[in-house]
DNA sequence: ATGCCTCAGCTCCTGAGA
């Protein structure tokens, strides 16, 4: 069984790309983060011919979560429950007996920000649901853009780059915290190239020379972890005409 | 060649992304 995450930066641009690669890459899971749709936009017909059953949270300009999968997600969650936001962020189910969490955390702008304030919050909301997540569902993925490397090894330029977004320590704290719930990074659990990123700024070609950072990440919780054989980063799509400035990020799982 | 892009929308500029 496969999953994976990918921000699309736009579903609307980015379709035919999302539906070569899962034609390339039949994955189980998909969940995509930035459809930056509303509902009625999302192309559910399309996902259902190439095989695919969705969930979709959209919103108009910004954000927007989306769940696919070959078998039907049940007990569909959109949003973090006890954390209000007007900001479609996450979407959660349960396929072939695993929780799925698909997530697109806040940027953050800049540290010190009203943006990187209320990052701070949802981080702390996010934290406090994934512990009642886990307890009532232990095998669980929490995957998605997390717009937070975990230390220098993600990051291109770790010196010019220290103390900026996705980079600072209270940032990387939240991220830490998380992973003492009882999760794992899912890359990190095998063998990588170095400087192993999953975004590249569209500025200054960023990934012609790879300045870029590893901020798509995913969790495995520890019940899920023996079952792990593969994570990577496919940065193939990276090479399309018009590439979301993100890439994939896949987990292959034994089934039992 | 130390190289400034891409997207949506109150669309020909601006705000946001990261």
């Amino acid at each position: 069984m496969k999953l994976a995450t990918w921000n699309v930066n736009s579903l609307s641009v980015r379709l035919p790309q999302v539906l070569d690669w899962l034609a390339a890459n039949p994955v189980d899971v998909l969940v995509l983060q930035e459809l930056k749709m509303t509902d009625d936009k999302f192309p559910a017909q399309a996902f259902l011919d190439a095989g695919y059953q969705a969930q979709w949270f959209g919103q108009k300009t910004y954000n927007g979560v989306a769940l696919l999968s070959r078998t039907a997600a049940t007990d569909v969650v959109k949003n973090i429950p006890g954390f209000d936001d007007d900001m479609a962020r996450v979407i959660t189910g349960t396929v072939d007996g695993i929780r799925v969490i698909g997530a697109y955390f806040p940027n953050g702008q800049e540290p010190g920000s009203d943006k990187f304030e209320y990052k701070m919050e949802w981080l702390t909301g996010l934290r406090s649901w994934i512990k009642t997540e886990l307890a009532a569902h232990p095998k669980l993925v929490l995957m998605g853009d997390y717009n937070i490397t975990f230390d220098d090894d993600d990051v291109w330029d770790p010196v010019g780059l220290e103390g900026s977004i996705h980079c600072t320590e209270e940032e990387r704290y939240h991220l830490r915290a998380l992973v003492a719930l009882g999760l794992h990074d899912g890359v990190r659990l095998f063998a990588q190239p170095p400087k192993n990123f999953s975004w590249w700024d569209y500025r200054d070609a960023g990934f012609r020379r790879n300045r870029g950072l590893r901020i798509d990440h995913i969790l495995i919780s520890t019940a899920l972890k023996p079952q792990a054989v593969a994570c990577s980063v496919d940065k193939t799509p990276r090479k399309n005409e018009r590439p979301s400035d993100h890439a994939p990020v896949i987990l292959e799982i034994k089934t039992l």
